[in-house]
RNA sequence: GCGGGUGUGGUGAAAUUGGUAGACACGCUAGACUUAGGAUCUAGUGCCGUGAGGUGUGUGGGUUCGAGUCCCUCCACCCGCACCA
């Protein structure tokens, strides 16, 4: 073999593992390059081709810098902590620390195998104690901040205890829980535990009862981000809403701020958008409604406060705590009825009933702040508990859905739009002018809205506000496999531990589910299972979430062994910022949110010194799988006919007999549809037709009316060509079904398979991995290419960012640029060799254009035009015969962040001692790219056009000399003067004739 | 409904500030060699046309000497959010 990838691949990552060669050190001398992946949870699938897509950009554009001459650090990790390996331990009882162990050696195996530059001496794992020591660490500091809007940052709890011993909590400005006001007197009487309860409103990570997600089939709660459409994104299990008491993080007192620095990091616009949707900033007034002959207040918020004069009644969320207070005695049943009905909707339910309006009077009405109105009171699930105040003022001139309530229960609407049409639907515009509204008539909606707000603060009925869509994020789980809390219940209260007795780690359990009282898997732990002593009844129960361990992972890294910090604060300094972040984009709102959120926490205690975590970010797109699904027989409707009988009373039993006796028939998918298909099936199943006669005798003819199918996923590995391997499925023990079954074949005598592009996943049977298939044994694309062919496909197949279907097909045209790479330094007989001397101008040429082509691609991050770039060079180096080893050494450098294998067998050759990762990044010369200067003709639409080739540095009038004199040396211009010369240097030069 | 994105051959895709559209690769066609292989090499390959030529970047329009690229209109698809007051 010409070129030996094996060896090649061997020897080299041997070398690097030994030599260490991607072991960042921390010198604050160098400049710095911090690239950094997505750290994978360590599935017991493995990994997929998709998985390393964004691991080898990642790796490229490292090894980049590297060569450059920045002190890179690229580290890999796992977050470990999560549910596949506790769901699989409560199958089968294994300790979820051992699933994952052996998880994570798997996918050390396969990353090894694709040479990846990881330095491997910063290694996390979220679920290692000495890593979840410094999550559990962070939440302390969580619990003791709280959120000071004065400063617009995060301070310890001991100031604000200070503030209450001074002046109370009036002059606090803090996002809380806390609704009543209190002095310092009555502050400083209050009992400890009393104290302790109101600061447990304040802190930045606290202990509430508050409307969480809850999902039954997981048995855990869920934080907002964790739900898809309603259902669960793990399994889609139904959602429902359930008031707990459970641990929360504060994150909406950095709305804020998370939505303006938003600003400041190089990402996409559509992550952007996504974080600025979940936050969802809007900006109105609050507002106090009366009640009719009650000292009740119903608070309200709007965006639109210039409508205030078009309201015509409140509605309140069913689960507002006024329903209650306020329903008259003559609605109470059907208002009861009503909450109770909404209640039992799942979060699913509700979504899906957008559309239908359902609502209740509850007998009581609210005083129009300005006209002293009469209002009534409805309830409705349309308002959500969860935003704003959960009621709102409803104005159906301007709200559709306050109009769609009006016209179903026949209240009256007003119109306050000037010359505005409502008869059809609310007009939400925010061009109208008002009109029919005292102080605010004839104002356009912008100044009405300022007027408004003036007034409703004046009147002292109300204020400007700002809300968030953004909630706070619930932060407790009830499963096994996560951190544990740092917290223990004395008296019922919570209590930390000291920084001392941190980590605790994970006591062990006899089962991984629930306890028969619903308490957390962790209440099966007697106080002595844990590792810390504490003083109270007993520990917290509920464990971390998924994304505890991964709001901070990046810091570790810098600082990976550290003991007595969860870094250092020179490290941190040095090392700074993530330069590129490279991951999936489906961890907008989760991951993105909350380790920005932990980053600006940490920032403003002072540990850190930036407060955005990754500067420039890049979401590789999704590879995805090419399904294959056969057709199989469901059911078949036959008719009957025989000598004599038009009609057949029997026809159902008939039907149902002739159907039992068939097994399963698989009909090839190019026939699905043909005319013939039904004779076809029919001549297949003779043998279960005589059977059939034997009983009802020779008379009935058995026709096909209908063929009822359903479509099957078929393992990728049995199909060939889209046909399936009718040898290879009849071994594969999870389709027992081939061995009897009926198979109708195409014309060739194939059974093919429709294919259908789909999420790679190993449910869908259309996963291709990168190394050997642990299950057949068969060699992966590794084995058969080498690892610098798979990075460089999948670096061809195109843009990063965007998703696309694997096929393997196109795998042979990388791997035959690389072996032709290989042959520009050996010859015919596959020895080394390559020429000393000067090289010729045009291999010159062809090496620096490639150099500065591939600079710029590397520095746009277009990864794909730069393997295209690459076999450029190299077909034109070979037309060139071109094997100069001045040239080839260069290209060597070049192309080694992507195929570094090669490279480094291909530097050792041409005589170098180090790896090719010391080396310099080429730089190209402009001079050797200077265009040879001529002018020819282009015919173009009746008019003529010169290309002239130009050195890109031309100035104006050198473009414009070259210009007259290409036109004096052309003949075919004589006598006709140009009407007008556009000239723009380095481009083409157009001459109107 | 709101927001974001994308539309270029049979396929993946190039075209960096407007400047010869389809580079590079897959696939396909024909041929060569051959110890018949899913190897290698040569030629061709946007579409229509034997040809000269015409035509062509989702649709329609505009700006320009010149538009895949800029502006407007519409269409299609993908993604995210969604009773958020």
């Amino acid at each position: 073999m010409e070129y030996n990838f094996r060896d090649i691949e061997d020897k080299w990552q041997a070398y690097w593992a030994k030599n260490k060669t991607f072991a960042a050190k921390d010198d604050p001398s160098l400049p710095k390059y911090y690239g950094l992946t997505m750290f994978p949870y360590p599935s017991g699938a493995g990994l997929h081709v998709g998985h390393p897509l964004g691991y080898i950009a990642s790796c490229i554009y490292a090894r980049y810098k590297k060569l450059q001459g920045y002190n890179v650090l690229h580290p890999m990790g796992y977050d470990s902590f999560g549910l596949p390996a506790e769901q699989y331990a409560i199958q089968t009882g294994q300790h979820p620390a051992i699933t994952t162990e052996q998880n994570i050696k798997r996918y050390r195996e396969q990353l090894d195998k694709i040479g990846f530059s990881f330095d491997w001496e910063r290694e996390v794992r979220t679920s290692d104690p000495s890593y979840y020591k410094w999550t559990q660490w962070i939440f302390k500091q969580l619990y003791n901040s709280w959120y000071n809007n004065k400063t617009n940052k995060a301070e310890s709890i001991e100031s604000l205890v200070k503030i209450f011993e001074k002046e109370g909590n009036a002059t606090v400005d803090a996002p809380n829980d806390q609704k009543d006001t209190f002095t310092a007197a009555a502050w400083n009487e209050l009992s400890e535990k009393a104290q302790q309860n109101i600061l447990m409103k304040y802190r930045l990570t606290y202990l509430a009862d508050s409307w969480v997600n809850w999902c039954p089939a997981l048995g855990t709660v869920l934080a907002n981000d964790e739900i898809k459409d309603g259902v669960s994104e793990r399994g889609g299990h139904p959602v429902e809403q359930k008031l707990m008491r459970q641990w929360s993080m504060r994150i909406t007192a950095y709305a804020e701020r998370l939505l303006n620095d938003l600003e400041t990091v190089d990402w996409s616009d559509a992550i952007k958008e996504q974080q600025r949707n979940w936050i969802g900033k809007s900006v109105g007034a609050e507002g106090h409604f009366k009640l009719v002959g009650g000292k009740e207040i119903i608070e309200v918020f709007t965006t639109r406060p210039d409508t205030i004069f078009g309201v015509s009644f409140m509605v309140l969320a069913p689960e507002h705590e006024l329903v209650n207070k306020i329903t008259t005695a003559e609605y109470k049943e059907e208002v009861d009825e009503y909450v109770k009905q909404a209640g039992l909707k799942t979060e699913r339910d509700r979504q899906s009933d957008v559309k239908n309006i359902t609502g209740q009077f509850t007998g009581a009405y609210a005083i129009h702040p300005f006209t002293g109105e009469k209002l009534p009171i409805w309830i409705a699930d349309y308002v959500l508990a969860g935003y704003g105040t959960g009621a709102v003022m409803a104005v159906p001139c301007g709200d559709q859905r306050d109009w769609d309530f009006a016209k179903h229960f026949n209240i009256p609407i007003k119109n306050i739009f000037k010359d505005v049409d409502i008869s059809e639907g609310a007009y939400t515009e925010k061009d109208a002018v008002i009109t029919d509204s005292d102080f605010l008539s004839d104002l356009p909606v912008n100044k009405a809205i300022k007027t408004a707000i003036f007034h409703i603060e004046k009147e002292g009925i109300g204020k400007g506000r700002t809300n968030y869509r953004l909630r706070d994020a619930v932060f407790s789980r009830q499963r096994y496999w996560g951190e544990p809390f740092p917290v223990y219940y004395k008296d019922g209260t919570p209590y930390l531990l000291e920084d001392d007795q941190l980590p605790v780690t994970l006591p062990e359990v006899d089962k991984y589910l629930p306890t028969e009282d619903g308490e957390p898997p962790l209440a099966r732990a007697k106080k002595d299972a844990w590792d810390v002593e504490f003083d109270g009844e007993r520990m917290e129960y509920n464990t971390m979430p998924g994304w505890a361990g991964s709001s901070w992972y990046f810091l570790r890294y810098m600082d990976p062994h550290n003991e007595k910090a969860f870094v250092s604060k020179e490290k941190a300094d040095y090392w700074n910022q993530v330069d590129l972040y490279i991951g999936g984009s489906e961890h907008a709102t989760g991951h993105l949110l909350y380790s920005r959120f932990w980053t600006k926490f940490l920032y403003d205690m002072g540990y850190i010194s930036f407060h955005e975590p990754f500067i420039k970010m890049i979401n590789q797109g999704m590879i995805l799988g090419n399904s294959a699904f056969y057709y199989s027989t469901v059911k078949i409707d036959f008719s009957f006919f025989g000598s004599g009988r038009s009609h057949d009373h029997n026809a159902f039993e008939r039907n149902e007999f002739l159907n039992s006796l068939l097994p399963p028939i698989f009909i090839s998918a190019d026939l699905i549809n043909s005319n013939n298909v039904h004779d076809k099936i029919l001549n297949a199943i003779s043998k279960e037709i005589r059977s059939f006669y034997e009983r009802f005798g020779e008379q009935d003819k058995v026709q096909i009316l209908d063929v009822n199918t359903q479509k099957l996923h078929m393992d990728i590995r049995n199909i060939e060509n889209d046909a399936i391997d009718l040898e290879k499925v009849k071994i594969d023990n999870r389709y027992p079904e081939f061995e009897k079954a009926i198979i109708i074949r195409n014309e060739e005598g194939k059974l093919i398979c429709e294919r259908e592009v789909e999420k790679m996943s190993k449910s869908k049977y259309n996963v291709v991995t990168p190394d050997t298939d642990p299950d057949t044994g068969k060699e992966g694309l590794i084995e058969q290419y080498g690892a610098d062919t798979l990075r460089c496909y999948e670096m061809f197949l195109g843009p990063l960012e965007q998703a696309k279907p694997w096929d393997t097909q196109g795998i042979n045209g990388v791997h035959n640029f690389l072996r032709k790479f290989w042959r520009l330094f050996h010859d015919a007989e596959n020895n080394f060799s390559v020429s000393e001397g000067e090289p010729d101008k045009k291999s010159l040429k062809t090496l620096h254009k490639t150099i500065k082509k591939i600079t710029d691609d590397l520095n746009r991050f277009s990864f794909n035009t730069a393997v295209s770039n690459f076999m450029i060079c190299v077909n034109e180096l070979t037309d060139q015969k071109c094997n100069n080893k001045g040239i080839l050494k260069e290209l060597v450098v070049l192309i080694s962040p992507y195929a570094p294998h090669i490279a480094e067998e291909l530097w050792s050759k041409l005589g170098e001692q180090k790896s090719v990762t010391t080396a310099k990044f080429p730089e190209y010369n402009e001079a050797y790219l200077k265009e040879s200067e001529f002018a020819y003709p282009v015919s173009f639409n009746g008019k003529m056009r010169f290309k002239i080739e130009l050195p890109t540095d031309f100035s104006k009038e050198e473009v414009e000399k070259e210009v007259l004199a290409a036109e004096e040396s052309q003949k075919w211009l004589e006598g006709k003067a140009p009407k007008k010369v556009i000239v723009v240097p380095g481009r083409i030069v157009n001459i109107v004739v």
